[in-house]
DNA sequence: CATTTATGATAGTATTACTATTATATTTGC
DNA sequence: GCAAATATAATAGTAATACTATCATAAATG
């Protein structure tokens, strides 16, 4: 997985920034910190002046990279799941048996993410503790309509097709592939978040994993 | 339902408010106003300023009522998941056998709602608008704790653990009860937001409803 | 090395999120 | 029915946020 994983690119959609943050020193900068910053104080109190005090840069410079917070976010977020769809397309090729393909992909989707040490300026470890509490929250605004239609959300929606196409395959006669897919994505998020912060009302924990719950509940609901 | 509902209290932890809204009829014209305010411009941009030209008043009279909009918002939370612990109370007493029961608790949390018209100043149907989007914003902040600790959320676990105890009759060896319950009750927002805005990765539409999706996951995830 | 481009520093504006103070209604208790 | 208590409104003020604009300086590039 390593060599190939130095060569991947990850997309994201240009009109996310107004300058691409991955042709800089200090547009990497922004997001290595951004990261770090928003998972330490929280997004409703990070602020492009905070961020810049942090690495030492003006807040103004920020503002060249990113319209506003919420669009660093966004951007945050489309790294996220451009990294993950990679390692969902690459740990299910090869599977030929579809039940396996599917468990595979719901375990990469729900697991707990380590730091992958290919990419220098982002730690995904803590890039999923900030996406465990803040993705639902940057798609659930006033502006998700248009955002929908700018394609903002296009690589989040392509990985749970991809679930959807999994799931169909495993069984075709399943009606609702498509809300399984969007609840297991979403729900694990909420899974984790619950066992960190409110664990009265999940299982999961040390022993158990919301992976554990989502490949148990898929086995069930599409065995016929 | 009417007439047991007439009488029925709701119940708010006092530590949200400053003072009780239900007091006067300035308190209750904040929290019907704030409602449709909230549903209309959405949270981020909802301000006591805002609410205040709304309904004739001052901004600094709405902060003797709510120390501020988060607050308000873990207010309309309370009210909403007391209101809904009502509605599951109800359509599940009296029922006998524990399939239908659970059956039932599960189109209540699920279903789409209607103005109940027996509350005159809160109009149910946009209430639950908001919660859709606004409620997991309302959890995932960076004080989750702290107001954990406070009760906050008190009535929003007591819905899920009723669930939980429901789901354990029905199966007692099934061993995710709290996360299928959680999983429910969360992930029905999401899909009622999925529905509305983000229609290509969800089943739910005007046939298909997601009390239709977790009915038939439920029961699949249980039967032995 | 001249010119383009990126970054930094500073200043400024409108809005937000409050707090404090005082004035004016409204309610209630005797 | 009136005094006292309480609630609300109006105004002002502060610090922070969320930007935009301008100009200076540094770094990259052709």
């Amino acid at each position: 997985m390593n060599v190939l994983l130095s060569n991947f690119r990850i997309q994201v959609n240009p009109k996310i920034y107004v300058k691409d943050p991955e042709t800089s020193a200090l547009g990497k900068k922004i997001i290595e910190h951004s990261i770090v910053l928003i998972e330490e104080i929280g997004f409703e109190n990070f602020t492009f002046k905070k961020l810049g005090d942090r690495i030492g840069s003006n807040e103004s410079s920020i503002y060249r990279y990113f319209e506003n917070k919420h669009k660093l976010m966004l951007y945050l977020s489309s790294w996220y799941w451009s990294w993950m769809e990679y390692r969902l397309v690459f740990s299910t090729s090869n599977i030929v048996n579809v039940e396996d393909k599917l468990k595979r992909a719901v375990a990469i989707i729900t697991e707990k993410i380590v730091d992958d040490q290919e990419t220098v300026h982002i730690n995904e470890a803590i890039l999923n503790k900030i996406i465990i509490t803040e993705f639902t929250k940057n798609l659930q605004t006033k502006e998700v309509d248009e955002e929908n239609k700018e394609g903002f959300f296009l690589i989040y929606k392509r990985i749970i097709n991809r679930i959807v196409a999994y799931i169909t395959e495993v069984n075709p006669e399943y009606p609702y592939a498509k809300s399984l897919a969007s609840a297991i994505v979403e729900g694990s998020l909420h899974q984790h978040f619950l066992q960190q912060h409110i664990n009265t009302i999940t299982d999961c924990s040390e022993a158990i994993s919301p992976s554990d719950f989502y490949l148990n509940l898929v086995q069930n609901v599409l065995r016929k």
